[in-house]
DNA sequence: GCCATCTTGGACCGATCGGTCAAAGATGTG
DNA sequence: CACATCTTTGACCGATCGGTCCAAGATGGC
């Protein structure tokens, strides 16, 4: 049967995403895909080319699905760079607690995974954390009353907090841990954007 | 050839280990451990077993192995928790920079990997990340101004850090990247036993 | 020196991997 | 209705997976 495609590639994107995210890419098998999917390997070749392509579909379908709620918490506090930081672990924690949805985070594990996957892969991956890392920073810059240093490490850091939330989430720890992480990691944000920390006085 | 057992046990766990390290527990071929290990499949079969018991052993001698490290860290500055946290992360960063070991955390990278695992490899882990919760708790409590809640969430805390370090380092992140989520996760955790926390005053 | 015991390397097993391909059916155009 | 074009299904490919097994060799007790 056929002549038109009989399916919505965005609809079989967000299946198939969801097995690389449960299982990571190497245990993503094609049989797997394809019963998540609902396709036959001819549909998913012959629509998406390889494994690797469709894994950076689906990679690119993530960043740009969760990406764009990160935008929208951040934009909900316009100059308050640390209600911002809050609403974006809100969003993340509630994505963790949704039980529709695989434990930790698609880019998260495939950083983890990253040394075992292509090296075009790897670089991908490397640019969605830098991506998450300039949204951060920008919103962090939004009061700037930091230096650009000072703005760089703070928003390394709450992109390693984030990766954090998924590999703890994956391992079973509860909401309410998840959400101890992420009150001492805003408590962090808002201290260092007040002023520079005691003890290792800030050359800014 | 043989009689008695030709090679150190220890010495192939080591390598094993390695290869689980760099590779996750799925990845991780039997041939691959074979190599990494000297050893053939008759070798590696009557001593362990199965490649899930061998892991196991892996688990256990990396945990044994760093966990003393973390230890001493701790033990190096009595009474002094937030210095006893710089040195543990330092011993972290130190293994991570190390080019002769392979990147991030066989913990933090068999936790992102605990759902594709063996229900028993699943809780070993938690049960691993348990006992990193214990150590740091116990070393923070060294000096108690602070209620056992804000302690247990602070040890989460530092163990959260722990695993972004992994993840991080994983996708290629610097050393000076790393440094900065330690030198702003550590001053965390010397807020928040100098004192409750601003804004969100601590019910202790 | 004989022999039970153990270890070792490698052949081998069925299952599964990612990927290819051809046959068959559906479609739109003329 | 005929036909070129496209999609889909599922059989099939070689490679590799974890695991088993056995022949050959080494060992120590007697």
């Amino acid at each position: 049967m056929s002549g038109r495609k009989q399916f919505d590639v965005d609809a079989a994107l967000d299946q198939a995403m969801r097995v690389f995210w449960q299982r990571g890419y190497a245990d993503a098998s094609l049989d797997a895909l394809g019963s998540a999917t609902g396709l036959g390997r001819g549909s998913l070749y012959g629509t998406f080319g390889s494994k690797d392509a469709l894994f950076h579909r689906c990679l690119e379908r993530y960043a740009a699905l969760y990406g764009a709620r990160y935008e929208d918490a951040f934009a909900a506090h316009p100059g308050d760079p640390v209600r911002g930081v809050e609403a974006f672990f809100e969003v993340v924690l509630e994505r963790i607690a949704d039980p529709s949805l695989p434990a930790g985070c698609l880019i998260a594990q495939s950083a983890a995974q990253s040394p075992t996957l292509t090296r075009e892969s790897g670089e991908r991956v490397r640019g969605l954390l830098d991506r998450q890392h300039r949204r951060v920073r920008a919103a962090l810059a939004d009061s700037s009353s930091a230096g650009p240093g000072t703005l760089d490490e703070l928003a390394t850091f709450v992109v390693a907090v984030n990766q954090s939330l998924a590999v703890l989430s994956r391992a079973g720890a509860s909401d309410t841990e998840l959400r101890s992480v992420t009150r001492l990691a805003c408590a962090t944000v808002a201290r260092s954007l007040a002023g520079p920390a005691p003890g290792h006085p800030s050359p800014a």
